[in-house]
DNA sequence: AGGCTGGAACCACCC
DNA sequence: CCGGGTGGTTCCAGC
């Protein structure tokens, strides 16, 4: 099936994509060949390592893959990933699957054969056949981020491979798994590509056969555990994998989908993994995105019938030398999407988002390969132009069921329907604004496994559009047109739920649904460039709530009077939201690094003020009156036991600084700041949420106010007030918003990216900042995370990173490994944190990365002195690789998770700083 | 008749 | 093992 924009495009029909870097779509499937090792990896430190280079792109995602700068290779480290297949026939396999295409002698050398779950693996019943759950398709959410992929050259050194060692493992079965599941599927060719076309769509759907056994058995249990795979053992039906990844004993347990890499192995080669392409291949290989074809597919009971699963498969084929070497720069590294797709099919243009005329009646489903992956942090505006919400969604929307009718489209809090623009734009050509369902957490934002957007139609809906299928995400593409202000009202988009069991099975996924009910609608723009470049926004809403129950019980708080007062307290806040009672309660609390309370205080209520959406407090004064530099706190409103809002922020300044916030200079104080300046704290409304599973999960405070912050970690520590390492001995890694991401704005505050893939980790930083503009620097003491220490800080100009280096990459376990880093462009994906180091070079072990984000326009003012050091360019790279060991998060449960307190789960992180001379494990 | 809703029953699971 | 509490899903009924 082979949509017509493929031909348009020329795309080859096996939708072989020659990429020289990296493709974003390649890391799922990047499966080398049972256990093969696959690909190798090699980073090359530069010579000199030039942070500021590229700022230019940073703010922005170039699809054409140029660096905005020309660097010289040489000075960007150089990440080198050689796939070579050992084993022709899975290709062929693959080939057969993917339908099509590259030569065999192409793969040969060096190319990285990847196939696209997704294409199938979309969770969105509607759109897949009716019959499948979602959830039975084996994609897991998080491909999306795997896609941002590859964006490094291809080495072909086997021993830097971590596929070498056994201990990657999961992959190694998974791959062949999956490679068995492209032949399986029926069809031939997904083309590859998941791009959906309107027929598709229109396809109807399938009643849904709604069958109350969960794949479980009907047991809810939010283990991720072995039991998820075998599950469905007769569902699976169609896909028989010679290698169930569970059995093998190479693999790692699902429980660790993530991660499955002996430390051993791994981290030999750790340092070298740092590029987030390489995380993605690992990924791929590892657990994900082989598992899910197979493995993964949750095999639902109530699956009427196997569906096509398109699949698509990418083949980096072997490219001239001088790709390879690097023509792109640290960042376009990063991004894969950047990458430049060399292959004469592959222009500039191909790249591009396609402009639709907006002759909706033809279906034009096709997504770029190239543009970024769904859990890339993209800015909300770049240069000229800002995608805004001028609307915001309700605070809550009660999602249907596929066993439900629609539940309409989401509505606006003062009625009618949101609205998002455009600004900045004069050109005449129409654009498309995609949306998708994301995450609402404190992680980075990420489209949401338990909910897909839904697209309404009928005499109500006045706004056109049709749906689209990206990476198993459903996207709802709607007109941007020059004569309607590039303004769209989104009164055509509901939210669909899929079920838990249903998600929670699938292989590689390591998000829970229990309570994971709070999405936020996030809207994307691609606007090309005359230099053939593509600009790609975006902005997400506020948290919307979609659980029937939670809307009814929970307290939620849309707006705080108050961002920050000074210690001594005393100030009224007034509180704005939603199911506040006579009896709330608002707690105003501190958090060590572990996650216990250190102090909490509960503040007066005026009751005579309290209305179910409206609470005045007087802010408690804060148990040290004398602190001499903003400290950020949290509160929140209680209507019981376990009915309690989201974690809001909430600053103390010292009691002579009444208004101005400074902004520490210290390191360790850093944290705070980020807390401070969260972008989408200056907003006041911005919910800081709290993990809701993984802040269980990480000792450390994760909070989702911070958004803003670079990671969640800053919090922690901020908590914690001290530094727990000397300075000497600490890692920093700066990492910054999504280069530059102006704050993406939009929804600056809360962007964070919760990407499956690390829920169960660890968080350090938890809350990735937000694509939000200047993340302030983050510091994370070893203390927070037991096992490590590092510090992150922010430097402003230097390589792009993703945010959630820190946080995910860092801690969460099972993708630790592979989020080992990558120097993304503008959005980097969060999985590759780790991608570009920039050494500090510090002997003693310093090492830092820094992301430069560009302050976003119309973000917070921060002060310069928000990001250390600015100037502090990372001498020498060193490429840290921190690795986690796989947790078992069979015993978590949400519910745990929140409450006050959260099971800390010790993290074993080793960190590697490699650097030429050296190497030391921290 | 069908799309939305709002409510609530049912169930599974945890404590 | 039982009962209460929670929350996810499925059903119903009214507009």
């Amino acid at each position: 099936m082979k949509s017509a924009e493929e031909d348009a495009y020329s795309y080859p029909p096996s939708a072989s994509l020659s990429l020289p870097v990296s493709n974003p779509y390649l890391s799922p499937q990047y499966h080398s060949p049972q256990g093969g090792p696959s690909l190798s990896v090699s980073i090359t430190p530069p010579s000199s390592y030039a942070p500021q280079e590229d700022k230019g792109s940073l703010g922005f995602y170039t699809s054409a893959g140029m660096r905005p700068n020309s660097t010289p290779t040489l000075e960007s480290p150089r990440i080198e990933i050689t796939p070579y297949s050992q084993f022709p026939d899975e290709e062929e396999e693959e080939e057969g699957s993917s339908g099509g295409g590259t030569p065999a002698g192409n793969r040969i050398m060096s190319v990285a054969t990847l196939t696209l779950p997704n294409a199938d693996g979309y969770r969105d019943p509607s759109c897949l056949s009716p019959a499948s759950s979602v959830s039975s398709r084996s994609c897991h959410s998080e491909a999306s981020s795997y896609e941002s992929g590859l964006s490094c050259t291809y080495d072909t050194s086997p021993q830097n491979s971590p596929w070498q060692s056994p201990c990657v493992s999961p992959k190694g079965g998974s791959s062949s798994v999956h490679s068995s599941a492209l032949a399986a599927s029926p069809q031939p060719s997904p083309s590859g590509s998941p791009r959906l076309t309107d027929d598709s769509w229109a396809a109807p759907r399938p009643t849904s056969s709604p069958q109350p056994s969960s794949p479980c058995g009907g047991k809810r249990k939010y283990s991720f555990g072995g039991g998820g795979g075998g599950g469905g053992g007769g569902s699976v039906g169609a896909y028989k994998f010679p290698y169930s990844p569970s059995q093998s004993p190479n693999l790692s347990p699902h429980t660790s989908p993530r991660l499955s890499m002996a430390e051993d192995t791994w981290l030999g080669n750790t340092n070298q993994y740092t590029n987030s392409a390489i995380v993605a291949a690992i990924n791929a290989l590892s657990t994900d995105g082989a598992g899910d074809l197979g493995d993964n597919l949750p095999m639902k009971s109530r699956r009427t019938g196997l569906e096509p699963c398109p699949s698509l498969s990418m083949k980096i084929e072997p490219r001239g030398e001088e790709l390879m070497s690097g023509e792109y720069s640290t960042s376009d590294y990063g991004s894969p999407s950047h990458m430049p797709f060399k292959k004469e099919g592959y222009s500039g243009s191909f790249l591009d988002v396609p402009q639709h005329s907006y002759s909706w009646s033809k279906p034009k489903t096709y997504i770029s390969p190239s543009l970024p992956a769904l859990d890339w942090q993209l800015p909300s505006s770049s240069g000229p132009y800002s995608l805004q919400i001028e609307v915001q969604p309700k605070s809550h929307h009660r999602a249907h069921y596929e066993t439900e009718g629609s539940r309409g489209a989401v509505k606006a809090l003062a009625g009618g329907h949101p609205v998002v623009q455009l600004h900045g734009y004069m050109e005449s050509e129409p654009l498309t604004l995609q949306l998708f369902i994301g995450t609402a957490d404190d992680r980075m934002l990420r489209p949401h496994a338990f909910y897909q957007v839904h697209r309404i139609t009928g005499k109500t809906v006045s706004t056109p559009s049709h749906e689209v299928l990206q990476n198993s995400t459903k996207l709802l593409e709607i007109p941007l047109l020059p004569e309607s202000n590039m303004k769209a009202i989104i009164d055509c988009a509901g939210i669909l739920k899929l079920r838990n069991s249903d998600i929670e099975l699938r292989k590689g996924e390591t998000d829970i649904g229990r309570k994971n009910t709070r999405v936020r609608m996030v809207f994307r723009v691609h606007i090309s460039q005359a230099n053939g470049r593509t600009i790609s926004l975006q902005v997400a809403s506020n948290p919307i709530e979609c659980s029937q129950r939670s809307a009814q019980e929970l307290p939620l708080v849309d707006k705080q009077s108050l961002e920050s007062c000074s210690a001594t307290g005393g100030e009224k806040m007034l509180l704005t939201g939603h199911n506040f009672q006579a009896d709330s309660k608002v707690m105003f609390v501190e958090n060590a690094q572990d996650g216990h309370h250190i102090w909490e205080m509960e503040a007066k209520i005026e009751k005579e003020a309290t209305k179910s959406t409206t609470l005045l407090v007087e802010v408690p004064p804060y148990r040290n009156q004398n602190i001499a530099s903003p400290l950020s706190v949290s509160f929140y409103v209680c209507n019981g036991k376990r009915r309690r809002s989201q974690c809001q922020r909430f600053t103390y300044l010292p009691p002579k600084v009444p208004t101005i916030k400074t902004e520490p200079h210290d390191d360790y104080e850093l944290p705070q700041l980020c807390t401070q300046h969260a972008p989408g704290f200056s907003l006041h409304s911005k919910p800081y949420y709290p993990p809701q599973v993984l802040s269980a999960m990480m000792p450390v405070d994760p909070r989702p106010g911070t958004a803003g912050s670079s990671f969640g970690a800053s919090c922690p520590q901020r908590l914690g007030g001290k530094p727990s390492l000397p300075p000497s001995s600490s890692l920093s890694l700066s990492l910054s918003s999504p280069g530059s991401a102006p704050s993406p704005g939009g929804s600056p505050k809360l962007h964070d990216l919760s990407p499956t893939h690390y829920p169960k980790g660890l968080l350090l930083g938890s809350a990735l900042p937000p694509p939000a503009g200047p993340l302030p620097s983050v510091t994370v003491s070893a203390a927070q995370v037991p096992a490590i220490q590092a510090t992150a800080t922010c430097y402003q100009q230097s390589v792009l990173f993703h945010p959630r280096v820190a946080s995910t990459p860092l801690l969460s376990a099972p993708n630790a490994a592979a989020t080992a880093g990558t120097t993304t462009v503008g959005t980097p994906p969060p999985e590759r944190p780790f991608g570009s180091l920039s050494p500090s070079s510090t002997p003693g072990h310093e090492v830092a990365a820094s992301v430069s984000p560009q302050p976003p326009k119309g973000s917070p003012r921060r002060s310069p002195s928000a990001f250390l050091p600015q100037q502090a360019s990372p001498s020498p790279t060193l490429a840290i690789s921190i690795k986690q060991e796989p947790q078992e998060l069979d015993q978590m449960y949400l519910d745990d998770v929140n409450l006050d307190q959260e099971p800390y789960i010790p993290i074993h992180v080793k960190i590697y700083v490699h650097h030429p001379l050296r190497s030391l494990a921290l």
